[in-house]
DNA sequence: AATGAATGAGACTTCATTCAT
DNA sequence: CATGAATGAAGTCTCATTCAT
């Protein structure tokens, strides 16, 4: 199933690196998150479980690496966006984040798992490097933020950044219930009919936010 | 430890539950949450493991009882405390939910966590019956927000209430590092700087969120 | 295969650990000590793994138990021989040592591996209780050894109990080859003529060992 | 760190061997043996753990090549203190022994473990050869010996010295606690006061065997 | 009702060895 | 000859759950 049976100078070993968390996506989107062995992630990368230990220290360095991954992407295409035409409004602005959200469906759900894969097996120096990387997401994200909501926000980007991420992370917690409790939802009409689109609702409670933060913007 | 030896009527049997809730409450306080065992638990109660499931199918359901436990307790207090006087603004509101919240390490906590619980080993039923109890416990929130919001919320307090639940979620992911990722920030102080204080990030970010959705009140 | 389902009191649980003691005996002697796996053992017990677990914190443990009971019974067989009677002269006493190994075939070879054992997973407070329980078994085999050598080795028991052992372990290496050095040995007449038989050497070399401490004994 | 990037011609390859041989031996020292992994001893010699296959069937091989290295040293060195001359008597020839062992601090050890090396991936040809070897060595130590110890032990020599090695082996396991079993002992006084050393434990022990086997001389 | 011994699947990780490059 | 990525078997240990007592 690999591409390239040895991956010998560091563009291979870059895309090996990437098979791997490719393979992790998949089964991550397929099932549970939770449910993920590395034992499963070698099967379906088509490698040895010993070969992933050469690209990971450990499980949860891996899975750091899946988050970090589509964080970059994502932080990228905002960036990208914002270069070319700021948002019009809130309503705007909370739309084209929550979209953008669809587009990497386990970004969110990495992210609101990122406690448990703290406190697991991670080398200190992962942990820190990680969270190093994470001030400068947030920050680069924050002077996104600035940018697009103007004077009122000036100096408070950080902050707001990690607001819009913690409301992310609630709403995906009350909009995308996992497969098992999925079932049991819609074995009963009365929950079925307060099912929340994760979409919509994210960009109606981040609208609701940005007005509270900057009312005239 | 256990006051009596065998919970002979549903009386005793009920207040023998408890007992179980309680040490298990003591050992998440004290430590992690994760690496919770039923042996820990069983041997903080005073009873044998088995005795445990008794009284809880899985270990899931016992997170689920005692997360419900302290989110009918907190919803009890909320309501009494409308009952008596209303929150005078949106800061009033948000600075009385975080001080709640403050009460009850614990039930923010669970409440993250839950997605992790709710996948887990859970009987079909309870995890109806949960979701049935926590439909209840948003409308009669809602309802309470309904009534501190004035007209503007009306008919929306259901879905203000999951809003701000997720925000408690999400600043609680972020402001409440898990002890190893704790012991590395302290290692820097760059990042010791950044730190966020749990009560008044999230008074903030509720009060936002609030003026957003009801911006005269 | 285990003959009680289940051990409930002390007695049951302590025949069960022996259980799992002659499994490993078993093993031991049929094929390479290194080669045993907590798996085998569990398997040869008739029990499951983690069962093993319940009487061994570690794989380390049960090798140091194993050694142990086989030391404490022969320190008991030399004691009960030592008083009713004394052996008569110095090879009389190196005779009987080597006798009481031979019936003791993995005595010897767990002895020789002590120093891996000790350095493999074992918990601090285990090793210094193995310690000072092999203390206690070389001054009781000392006070043997001073009874035997008369004047000569007053208050020289545990140091000479200790020469003694030394020669058992060094003889044991040299007399006893593992299977696979057996089968080249085989393999090879000059060789095979080589061969020392490790109970007749062994008392020829505590014979010279013991003459040379107490010459006129 | 190697000196040449290719070993061509007999000699280079005999230098390469003997490379490998020395980082083996400077980890060895360092830390335990027994954890010595063909990684380390690649990365601590310069060389890729693939090419200390070139040089070494397998890890057992070159452990054996480590310890018969120092022997043929050791020997070369005691038959050449012995054409110089003899020692004067029994404790002056056992100093003479302990005295070179304390010199090669690896032999002693490796002799110790060669079971446990010998249980391994050893390919028979390999053992057979260094079984052939090792009886070599044992008549030439043995010859020493006899000429030593003058007529008594004529024709006894090769019994003799491996009467020796048991001896070192034996007293080596006793006196030298492997570093987890040293920091036990360091915690405890009267276990700390019990403690032997190496050398003068071994040579008097040594003395007391010599003057066992040859009374007069 | 209570116990706690027993289960056993499953997790992560290591490392000697191989072999494509 | 040299490399080092890949292998994969093997290992130890954990723990939610069951069930004989």
């Amino acid at each position: 199933m690999p591409q390239i049976r040895r991956a010998m100078n560091a563009g291979q070993k870059e895309r090996r690196r990437d098979d791997v968390l490719d393979a992790a996506r998949r089964l991550c989107i397929g099932s549970d998150m939770s449910a993920l062995s590395m034992d499963a992630i070698a099967r379906e990368a088509g490698l040895a479980k010993g070969t992933l230990y050469l690209y990971f220290q450990t499980k949860e360095e891996l899975f750091l690496a899946l988050l970090e991954q589509d964080m970059e992407g994502w932080l990228a295409s905002v960036e990208a966006a914002f270069a070319e035409a700021l948002p019009s409004d809130h309503r705007a602005l909370a739309k084209f984040i929550a979209a953008g959200l669809i587009e990497r469906p386990l970004m969110t759900q990495l992210f609101a798992r990122l406690p448990a894969v703290l406190e697991g097996n991670l080398p200190d120096d992962v942990a820190l490097a990680f969270r190093l990387r994470t001030v400068r997401r947030t920050d680069a994200f924050g002077a996104c933020l600035e940018r697009a909501l103007g004077p009122i926000a000036q100096g408070q980007g950080a902050r707001l950044s990690q607001w819009v991420f913690a409301m992310i992370v609630g709403v995906h917690q009350i909009a995308n219930p996992r497969p098992r409790m999925q079932r049991v939802l819609e074995s009963r009409p009365e929950l079925l009919a307060r099912r929340l689109d994760f979409e919509s609702e994210l960009a109606d409670a981040l609208t609701a936010l940005l007005d509270g933060i900057a009312p005239t913007a």
